[in-house]
DNA sequence: GATTTTTTTAAATAAATGTTTAAACTTTGA
DNA sequence: TCAAAGTTTAAACATTTATTTAAAAAAATC
Protein backbone atom coordinates (compact mmCIF):
# COMPACT_ATOMS: atom_id res chain seq x y z
CA UNK A 1 0.00 0.00 0.00
CA UNK A 2 1.45 3.26 -1.36
CA UNK A 3 1.95 5.50 1.60
CA UNK A 4 0.95 8.32 -0.63
CA UNK A 5 -2.62 7.68 -1.05
CA UNK A 6 -3.14 7.84 2.48
CA UNK A 7 -4.60 10.49 4.18
CA UNK A 8 -2.26 12.76 6.47
CA UNK A 9 -4.36 11.92 9.49
CA UNK A 10 -3.92 7.49 8.19
CA UNK A 11 -0.22 8.01 7.65
CA UNK A 12 0.24 9.44 11.22
CA UNK A 13 -1.71 6.57 12.83
CA UNK A 14 -0.15 3.91 11.19
CA UNK A 15 3.63 5.64 12.33
CA UNK A 16 1.87 6.04 15.69
CA UNK A 17 1.60 2.26 15.23
CA UNK A 18 4.49 0.99 14.57
CA UNK A 19 7.04 3.36 16.48
CA UNK A 20 4.52 2.28 19.79
CA UNK A 21 4.60 -1.45 18.99
CA UNK A 22 8.43 -1.34 18.67
CA UNK A 23 9.53 1.07 21.55
CA UNK A 24 6.50 1.40 24.03
CA UNK A 25 4.50 4.61 25.15
CA UNK A 26 7.46 5.69 27.02
CA UNK A 27 10.34 5.69 24.49
CA UNK A 28 8.26 6.65 21.81
CA UNK A 29 8.38 10.45 20.95
CA UNK A 30 6.26 12.82 19.27
CA UNK A 31 8.68 13.48 17.09
CA UNK A 32 9.87 9.78 16.11
CA UNK A 33 6.14 9.69 15.13
CA UNK A 34 6.33 12.39 12.80
CA UNK A 35 9.36 11.59 11.36
CA UNK A 36 8.37 7.97 10.57
CA UNK A 37 4.83 9.83 9.33
CA UNK A 38 6.88 11.87 7.14
CA UNK A 39 5.40 14.77 8.83
CA UNK A 40 5.95 17.35 11.51
CA UNK A 41 4.69 17.18 15.14
CA UNK A 42 2.37 19.68 15.07
CA UNK A 43 0.14 17.58 12.83
CA UNK A 44 0.47 15.26 15.33
CA UNK A 45 -1.50 16.82 18.24
CA UNK A 46 -3.49 18.59 15.13
CA UNK A 47 -5.24 15.78 14.35
CA UNK A 48 -5.22 13.61 17.70
CA UNK A 49 -5.04 16.50 20.33
CA UNK A 50 -2.19 14.69 22.28
CA UNK A 51 0.64 12.15 22.61
CA UNK A 52 -1.76 10.45 25.31
CA UNK A 53 -4.99 10.42 22.99
CA UNK A 54 -2.90 8.85 20.13
CA UNK A 55 -1.79 6.34 22.53
CA UNK A 56 -5.09 5.65 23.09
CA UNK A 57 -6.12 4.96 20.18
CA UNK A 58 -3.54 2.70 18.88
CA UNK A 59 -3.90 0.48 22.15
CA UNK A 60 -7.38 0.26 21.60
CA UNK A 61 -6.77 -1.24 18.03
CA UNK A 62 -3.92 -3.44 18.92
CA UNK A 63 -6.22 -4.24 21.65
CA UNK A 64 -9.10 -5.65 19.48
CA UNK A 65 -6.60 -6.79 16.71
CA UNK A 66 -4.94 -9.27 18.91
CA UNK A 67 -7.88 -10.60 21.23
CA UNK A 68 -10.83 -10.29 18.92
CA UNK A 69 -9.90 -13.40 16.52
CA UNK A 70 -9.54 -15.56 19.72
CA UNK A 71 -12.72 -14.95 20.87
CA UNK A 72 -14.23 -15.37 17.42
CA UNK A 73 -12.46 -18.31 16.37
CA UNK A 74 -13.22 -20.30 19.87
CA UNK A 75 -16.75 -19.43 19.92
CA UNK A 76 -17.05 -20.74 15.99
CA UNK A 77 -19.19 -23.25 15.40
CA UNK A 78 -16.61 -26.20 14.55
CA UNK A 79 -15.70 -29.58 16.07
CA UNK A 80 -13.23 -29.46 18.93
CA UNK A 81 -10.32 -31.00 16.61
CA UNK A 82 -10.92 -28.34 13.73
CA UNK A 83 -11.29 -25.38 16.25
CA UNK A 84 -8.37 -25.46 17.95
CA UNK A 85 -6.37 -26.41 14.48
CA UNK A 86 -7.59 -23.32 13.10
CA UNK A 87 -7.24 -21.45 16.06
CA UNK A 88 -3.46 -22.14 16.07
CA UNK A 89 -3.34 -21.77 12.28
CA UNK A 90 -5.16 -18.45 11.99
CA UNK A 91 -3.34 -16.47 15.06
CA UNK A 92 0.03 -17.87 14.07
CA UNK A 93 -0.46 -16.10 10.64
CA UNK A 94 -1.80 -12.90 12.18
CA UNK A 95 1.37 -12.96 14.84
CA UNK A 96 3.39 -13.37 12.19
CA UNK A 97 2.48 -10.35 10.58
CA UNK A 98 1.89 -8.23 13.26
CA UNK A 99 4.77 -9.94 16.09
CA UNK A 100 5.15 -7.11 18.18
CA UNK A 101 1.23 -7.04 19.02
CA UNK A 102 1.14 -8.94 22.20
CA UNK A 103 4.31 -7.61 23.40
CA UNK A 104 2.99 -4.03 23.13
CA UNK A 105 -0.87 -5.00 24.68
CA UNK A 106 0.24 -6.58 27.49
CA UNK A 107 3.90 -4.79 28.24
CA UNK A 108 1.33 -1.80 28.23
CA UNK A 109 -0.69 -3.81 31.11
CA UNK A 110 1.76 -3.81 33.99
CA UNK A 111 2.00 -2.42 36.68
CA UNK A 112 -1.53 -1.27 38.27
CA UNK A 113 -1.77 0.89 35.24
CA UNK A 114 -4.79 3.16 35.40
CA UNK A 115 -4.23 4.72 31.99
CA UNK A 116 -5.44 1.69 30.58
CA UNK A 117 -7.80 -0.19 33.14
CA UNK A 118 -10.46 2.62 31.33
CA UNK A 119 -10.57 1.67 28.17
CA UNK A 120 -10.51 -1.90 29.06
CA UNK A 121 -13.42 -2.61 31.36
CA UNK A 122 -15.61 -2.26 27.93
CA UNK A 123 -12.82 -4.61 25.86
CA UNK A 124 -12.87 -7.01 28.27
CA UNK A 125 -16.24 -8.03 28.32
CA UNK A 126 -16.31 -9.53 25.44
CA UNK A 127 -14.71 -12.56 26.40
CA UNK A 128 -15.67 -15.46 28.83
CA UNK A 129 -15.08 -17.99 25.20
CA UNK A 130 -17.85 -20.88 25.15
CA UNK A 131 -14.32 -23.11 24.21
CA UNK A 132 -14.28 -24.10 27.59
CA UNK A 133 -18.17 -24.99 27.46
CA UNK A 134 -17.39 -27.28 24.50
CA UNK A 135 -14.87 -28.86 26.27
CA UNK A 136 -17.00 -29.60 29.19
CA UNK A 137 -19.49 -31.10 26.53
CA UNK A 138 -17.37 -33.15 24.75
CA UNK A 139 -16.12 -34.36 28.69
CA UNK A 140 -19.76 -35.34 29.20
CA UNK A 141 -19.71 -37.38 25.92
CA UNK A 142 -16.96 -39.03 27.33
CA UNK A 143 -15.01 -37.99 24.04
CA UNK A 144 -12.07 -36.29 26.24
CA UNK A 145 -11.05 -36.16 29.57
CA UNK A 146 -12.96 -34.18 32.63
CA UNK A 147 -10.19 -31.51 33.21
CA UNK A 148 -9.62 -28.13 34.66
CA UNK A 149 -10.62 -26.46 30.87
CA UNK A 150 -9.65 -23.05 32.18
CA UNK A 151 -6.19 -24.15 32.60
CA UNK A 152 -6.58 -25.74 29.06
CA UNK A 153 -7.31 -22.74 27.52
CA UNK A 154 -4.59 -20.94 29.15
CA UNK A 155 -2.04 -22.93 27.93
CA UNK A 156 -3.50 -23.40 24.08
CA UNK A 157 -2.98 -19.22 24.27
CA UNK A 158 0.70 -19.80 25.88
CA UNK A 159 2.04 -22.04 23.39
CA UNK A 160 0.65 -20.15 20.54
CA UNK A 161 1.34 -16.35 21.95
CA UNK A 162 4.99 -16.76 24.14
CA UNK A 163 6.92 -17.32 21.32
CA UNK A 164 6.01 -14.30 19.91
CA UNK A 165 6.51 -12.10 23.08
CA UNK A 166 10.34 -14.09 23.63
CA UNK A 167 10.80 -13.67 19.68
CA UNK A 168 13.79 -11.58 19.99
CA UNK A 169 15.14 -13.97 22.91
CA UNK A 170 15.06 -16.94 20.34
CA UNK A 171 16.11 -15.50 17.45
CA UNK A 172 19.10 -14.59 19.05
CA UNK A 173 19.67 -17.86 21.43
CA UNK A 174 18.84 -19.85 18.39
CA UNK A 175 20.38 -17.70 15.93
CA UNK A 176 17.61 -17.67 13.51
CA UNK A 177 16.46 -15.44 10.82
CA UNK A 178 13.20 -13.92 10.76
CA UNK A 179 12.36 -16.60 8.15
CA UNK A 180 13.54 -19.29 10.37
CA UNK A 181 11.71 -18.22 12.81
CA UNK A 182 8.82 -18.57 11.02
CA UNK A 183 9.17 -21.93 10.25
CA UNK A 184 9.75 -22.94 13.67
CA UNK A 185 6.20 -21.41 14.47
CA UNK A 186 4.97 -23.06 11.25
CA UNK A 187 6.18 -26.40 13.03
CA UNK A 188 3.72 -25.60 15.99
CA UNK A 189 0.93 -25.87 14.11
CA UNK A 190 0.92 -29.27 13.61
CA UNK A 191 2.34 -29.44 17.58
CA UNK A 192 0.89 -27.71 19.68
CA UNK A 193 -2.67 -29.15 18.75
CA UNK A 194 -0.97 -32.47 18.35
CA UNK A 195 0.00 -31.81 22.23
CA UNK A 196 -3.62 -30.74 23.45
CA UNK A 197 -5.61 -33.05 21.39
CA UNK A 198 -2.99 -36.45 22.95
CA UNK A 199 -4.14 -35.25 26.21
CA UNK A 200 -7.24 -34.50 26.15
CA UNK A 201 -8.10 -37.83 24.71
CA UNK A 202 -6.17 -39.69 27.29
CA UNK A 203 -8.63 -40.45 29.79
CA UNK A 204 -7.75 -39.82 33.13
CA UNK B 1 14.79 -6.36 55.02
CA UNK B 2 15.09 -3.30 56.40
CA UNK B 3 15.63 -0.61 54.11
CA UNK B 4 17.77 1.15 56.43
CA UNK B 5 20.67 -1.11 56.81
CA UNK B 6 21.63 -1.18 53.35
CA UNK B 7 23.75 1.14 51.42
CA UNK B 8 23.02 4.06 49.58
CA UNK B 9 24.21 2.30 46.83
CA UNK B 10 22.13 -0.77 47.26
CA UNK B 11 19.16 1.02 48.18
CA UNK B 12 19.04 2.93 44.26
CA UNK B 13 19.76 -0.75 42.95
CA UNK B 14 16.66 -1.83 44.48
CA UNK B 15 14.89 1.43 43.67
CA UNK B 16 15.77 1.39 40.11
CA UNK B 17 14.80 -2.32 39.85
CA UNK B 18 11.30 -1.75 41.12
CA UNK B 19 10.52 1.42 38.40
CA UNK B 20 12.77 -0.47 35.90
CA UNK B 21 10.35 -3.87 36.31
CA UNK B 22 7.39 -1.83 36.87
CA UNK B 23 7.51 0.79 34.15
CA UNK B 24 10.19 0.07 31.51
CA UNK B 25 13.42 2.02 30.86
CA UNK B 26 11.18 4.25 29.08
CA UNK B 27 8.60 5.30 31.45
CA UNK B 28 10.93 5.29 34.49
CA UNK B 29 12.97 8.52 35.22
CA UNK B 30 15.89 8.98 37.46
CA UNK B 31 13.27 11.14 39.41
CA UNK B 32 11.19 8.41 40.28
CA UNK B 33 14.37 6.00 41.38
CA UNK B 34 15.67 8.39 43.88
CA UNK B 35 12.85 9.38 45.52
CA UNK B 36 12.09 5.36 45.76
CA UNK B 37 15.24 4.78 47.05
CA UNK B 38 14.46 7.77 49.38
CA UNK B 39 17.44 9.74 48.30
CA UNK B 40 18.51 12.63 45.62
CA UNK B 41 18.94 12.30 42.20
CA UNK B 42 22.65 13.14 42.24
CA UNK B 43 23.56 10.23 43.93
CA UNK B 44 22.28 7.73 41.44
CA UNK B 45 24.33 9.52 38.82
CA UNK B 46 27.11 9.42 41.63
CA UNK B 47 26.75 5.99 41.82
CA UNK B 48 25.92 4.51 38.26
CA UNK B 49 27.58 7.44 36.49
CA UNK B 50 23.64 7.80 33.99
CA UNK B 51 20.42 6.21 33.54
CA UNK B 52 21.76 3.97 31.12
CA UNK B 53 24.47 2.38 33.08
CA UNK B 54 22.34 1.62 35.68
CA UNK B 55 19.78 0.46 33.89
CA UNK B 56 22.22 -2.59 32.27
CA UNK B 57 23.50 -3.65 35.63
CA UNK B 58 19.86 -4.33 36.56
CA UNK B 59 19.04 -5.59 33.31
CA UNK B 60 21.50 -8.07 33.30
CA UNK B 61 20.76 -9.25 36.97
CA UNK B 62 16.66 -9.52 36.09
CA UNK B 63 18.02 -11.49 32.89
CA UNK B 64 19.88 -13.71 34.86
CA UNK B 65 17.64 -14.28 37.74
CA UNK B 66 14.90 -14.89 35.21
CA UNK B 67 16.92 -17.71 33.43
CA UNK B 68 19.54 -19.09 35.20
CA UNK B 69 17.17 -21.30 37.18
CA UNK B 70 16.04 -22.62 33.77
CA UNK B 71 18.92 -24.32 32.89
CA UNK B 72 19.97 -24.74 36.09
CA UNK B 73 16.95 -27.05 36.71
CA UNK B 74 17.17 -28.34 33.47
CA UNK B 75 20.33 -29.64 33.93
CA UNK B 76 19.65 -30.80 37.10
CA UNK B 77 20.62 -34.73 37.15
CA UNK B 78 16.55 -35.99 38.14
CA UNK B 79 14.77 -38.54 36.09
CA UNK B 80 12.69 -36.74 33.41
CA UNK B 81 9.30 -37.00 36.02
CA UNK B 82 10.73 -35.55 38.24
CA UNK B 83 12.99 -32.87 36.80
CA UNK B 84 9.53 -31.42 34.76
CA UNK B 85 7.68 -31.06 38.25
CA UNK B 86 10.68 -29.27 39.89
CA UNK B 87 10.99 -27.01 37.01
CA UNK B 88 7.25 -26.26 37.39
CA UNK B 89 7.28 -25.97 40.48
CA UNK B 90 10.74 -23.48 41.05
CA UNK B 91 9.79 -21.39 38.57
CA UNK B 92 6.56 -20.87 39.94
CA UNK B 93 7.59 -19.58 43.22
CA UNK B 94 10.07 -17.71 41.72
CA UNK B 95 7.82 -15.67 39.75
CA UNK B 96 5.16 -15.47 42.26
CA UNK B 97 7.84 -13.78 44.37
CA UNK B 98 8.90 -11.64 40.98
CA UNK B 99 6.18 -11.69 38.51
CA UNK B 100 7.48 -8.70 36.39
CA UNK B 101 10.94 -10.17 35.85
CA UNK B 102 10.11 -12.08 32.20
CA UNK B 103 8.03 -9.18 31.00
CA UNK B 104 10.91 -6.82 31.82
CA UNK B 105 13.32 -8.66 30.10
CA UNK B 106 11.26 -9.69 27.10
CA UNK B 107 10.29 -6.27 26.42
CA UNK B 108 13.34 -4.24 26.69
CA UNK B 109 14.62 -7.05 23.81
CA UNK B 110 11.57 -5.59 21.08
CA UNK B 111 12.77 -4.52 18.42
CA UNK B 112 16.18 -5.00 17.17
CA UNK B 113 17.26 -3.33 20.09
CA UNK B 114 21.11 -2.80 20.13
CA UNK B 115 21.26 -1.33 24.01
CA UNK B 116 20.76 -4.69 25.38
CA UNK B 117 22.67 -7.40 22.17
CA UNK B 118 25.97 -6.47 23.87
CA UNK B 119 25.49 -7.25 27.49
CA UNK B 120 23.64 -10.09 25.93
CA UNK B 121 26.08 -11.85 23.37
CA UNK B 122 28.00 -13.22 26.88
CA UNK B 123 25.09 -14.22 28.88
CA UNK B 124 23.18 -16.19 25.94
CA UNK B 125 25.89 -19.02 25.52
CA UNK B 126 24.65 -20.69 28.64
CA UNK B 127 22.11 -21.85 27.53
CA UNK B 128 21.80 -25.13 25.37
CA UNK B 129 19.79 -27.44 28.09
CA UNK B 130 20.65 -31.08 28.09
CA UNK B 131 17.00 -31.27 28.89
CA UNK B 132 16.38 -31.75 25.02
CA UNK B 133 19.24 -34.34 25.21
CA UNK B 134 17.91 -36.18 28.01
CA UNK B 135 14.48 -36.16 25.87
CA UNK B 136 16.01 -37.45 22.99
CA UNK B 137 17.82 -40.61 25.34
CA UNK B 138 14.47 -41.65 27.36
CA UNK B 139 13.22 -41.55 23.33
CA UNK B 140 15.94 -43.79 22.11
CA UNK B 141 15.05 -46.34 25.45
CA UNK B 142 11.52 -46.47 24.15
CA UNK B 143 10.09 -44.49 27.52
CA UNK B 144 8.69 -41.76 25.70
CA UNK B 145 7.86 -40.78 22.30
CA UNK B 146 9.96 -39.28 19.58
CA UNK B 147 9.11 -36.04 18.98
CA UNK B 148 10.49 -32.25 18.63
CA UNK B 149 11.87 -31.33 21.91
CA UNK B 150 12.67 -28.24 20.52
CA UNK B 151 9.20 -27.40 20.34
CA UNK B 152 8.08 -29.53 23.41
CA UNK B 153 11.24 -27.68 25.66
CA UNK B 154 9.50 -24.11 24.58
CA UNK B 155 5.73 -25.23 25.51
CA UNK B 156 7.37 -25.52 28.79
CA UNK B 157 8.71 -22.21 29.31
CA UNK B 158 5.22 -20.94 27.64
CA UNK B 159 2.56 -23.19 30.20
CA UNK B 160 5.02 -21.76 32.91
CA UNK B 161 5.82 -17.87 32.34
CA UNK B 162 2.99 -16.76 29.82
CA UNK B 163 0.80 -16.36 32.72
CA UNK B 164 2.79 -14.06 34.75
CA UNK B 165 3.39 -11.89 31.01
CA UNK B 166 -0.36 -11.87 31.04
CA UNK B 167 -0.97 -11.90 34.59
CA UNK B 168 -2.62 -7.93 35.03
CA UNK B 169 -4.91 -9.40 31.78
CA UNK B 170 -5.84 -12.07 33.33
CA UNK B 171 -6.79 -10.92 36.68
CA UNK B 172 -8.61 -8.04 34.97
CA UNK B 173 -10.61 -10.39 33.07
CA UNK B 174 -11.33 -13.02 35.48
CA UNK B 175 -11.40 -10.28 38.10
CA UNK B 176 -8.76 -12.10 40.00
CA UNK B 177 -6.91 -11.02 43.64
CA UNK B 178 -3.34 -11.67 43.53
CA UNK B 179 -3.78 -14.30 46.41
CA UNK B 180 -6.23 -15.72 43.36
CA UNK B 181 -4.24 -15.37 40.77
CA UNK B 182 -1.48 -17.47 42.86
CA UNK B 183 -3.85 -20.06 42.95
CA UNK B 184 -4.25 -20.35 39.55
CA UNK B 185 -0.58 -20.76 38.94
CA UNK B 186 -0.31 -22.98 41.61
CA UNK B 187 -3.06 -25.38 40.17
CA UNK B 188 -0.64 -25.33 37.09
CA UNK B 189 2.16 -27.30 39.04
CA UNK B 190 0.10 -30.23 38.66
CA UNK B 191 -1.33 -29.35 35.41
CA UNK B 192 1.18 -28.75 33.03
CA UNK B 193 3.78 -31.67 33.99
CA UNK B 194 0.62 -33.97 33.88
CA UNK B 195 -0.11 -32.48 29.98
CA UNK B 196 3.62 -32.84 28.82
CA UNK B 197 3.63 -36.21 30.12
CA UNK B 198 0.41 -37.34 29.34
CA UNK B 199 2.00 -36.26 25.44
CA UNK B 200 5.49 -37.80 25.96
CA UNK B 201 4.38 -41.05 27.08
CA UNK B 202 1.70 -41.44 24.54
CA UNK B 203 3.81 -43.70 21.94
CA UNK B 204 3.05 -41.98 18.08
C1' DG C 1 43.35 16.33 65.83
C1' DA C 2 44.19 17.74 61.21
C1' DT C 3 43.76 16.40 56.59
C1' DT C 4 42.25 13.87 52.99
C1' DT C 5 38.72 11.23 50.91
C1' DT C 6 34.12 9.87 50.41
C1' DT C 7 29.35 10.87 50.61
C1' DT C 8 25.39 13.95 50.54
C1' DT C 9 22.73 18.04 49.40
C1' DA C 10 20.70 21.69 46.81
C1' DA C 11 20.86 24.18 42.87
C1' DA C 12 22.11 24.87 38.05
C1' DT C 13 22.58 23.43 33.25
C1' DA C 14 21.63 21.66 28.99
C1' DA C 15 19.10 18.82 26.20
C1' DA C 16 14.83 16.51 24.99
C1' DT C 17 10.02 16.40 24.71
C1' DG C 18 4.95 17.45 24.59
C1' DT C 19 2.31 21.15 23.19
C1' DT C 20 0.98 25.63 21.16
C1' DT C 21 1.05 29.58 18.12
C1' DA C 22 0.64 32.18 14.18
C1' DA C 23 1.24 32.67 9.65
C1' DA C 24 1.29 30.44 4.94
C1' DC C 25 -0.86 27.41 1.92
C1' DT C 26 -4.61 24.51 -0.04
C1' DT C 27 -9.08 23.06 -0.65
C1' DT C 28 -14.01 23.75 -0.61
C1' DG C 29 -18.40 25.73 -1.56
C1' DA C 30 -21.18 29.53 -2.89
C1' DT D 1 -13.74 34.45 -8.11
C1' DC D 2 -13.78 35.01 -3.41
C1' DA D 3 -14.29 34.03 1.27
C1' DA D 4 -14.36 30.50 4.62
C1' DA D 5 -12.66 26.32 6.35
C1' DG D 6 -9.31 23.02 6.61
C1' DT D 7 -4.38 21.76 6.38
C1' DT D 8 0.55 22.43 6.70
C1' DT D 9 4.78 24.60 8.17
C1' DA D 10 8.32 26.53 11.00
C1' DA D 11 9.23 28.39 15.10
C1' DA D 12 8.41 29.16 19.93
C1' DC D 13 7.04 27.75 24.57
C1' DA D 14 6.87 25.43 28.75
C1' DT D 15 7.89 21.43 31.09
C1' DT D 16 10.34 17.43 32.08
C1' DT D 17 14.45 14.98 32.36
C1' DA D 18 19.24 13.49 32.51
C1' DT D 19 23.34 15.19 34.02
C1' DT D 20 26.68 18.32 36.31
C1' DT D 21 28.51 21.49 39.64
C1' DA D 22 30.07 23.20 43.80
C1' DA D 23 29.78 23.45 48.39
C1' DA D 24 28.60 21.16 52.86
C1' DA D 25 28.74 17.10 55.81
C1' DA D 26 30.52 12.78 57.22
C1' DA D 27 33.91 9.28 57.36
C1' DA D 28 38.38 7.60 56.96
C1' DT D 29 43.32 8.07 57.23
C1' DC D 30 47.42 9.60 58.99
Amino acid sequence: MPNSELSTEEKIKDAAKKIFLEKGFGSATTRDIAECADTNIALVNYYFRSKEKLFQEVFRDSFTETFMPVTRILNDDLPLEAKIYKFVDHMTELLKRDPLLPMFVLSEMRGENSKICESLTELQQQGSSLFQAQLQEEAEKGNIRSANFEQVELSLMAMVIFPFLSMNMIKMKKNLSTEEFHQLVDERKKNIPEMLLTYLRQKG
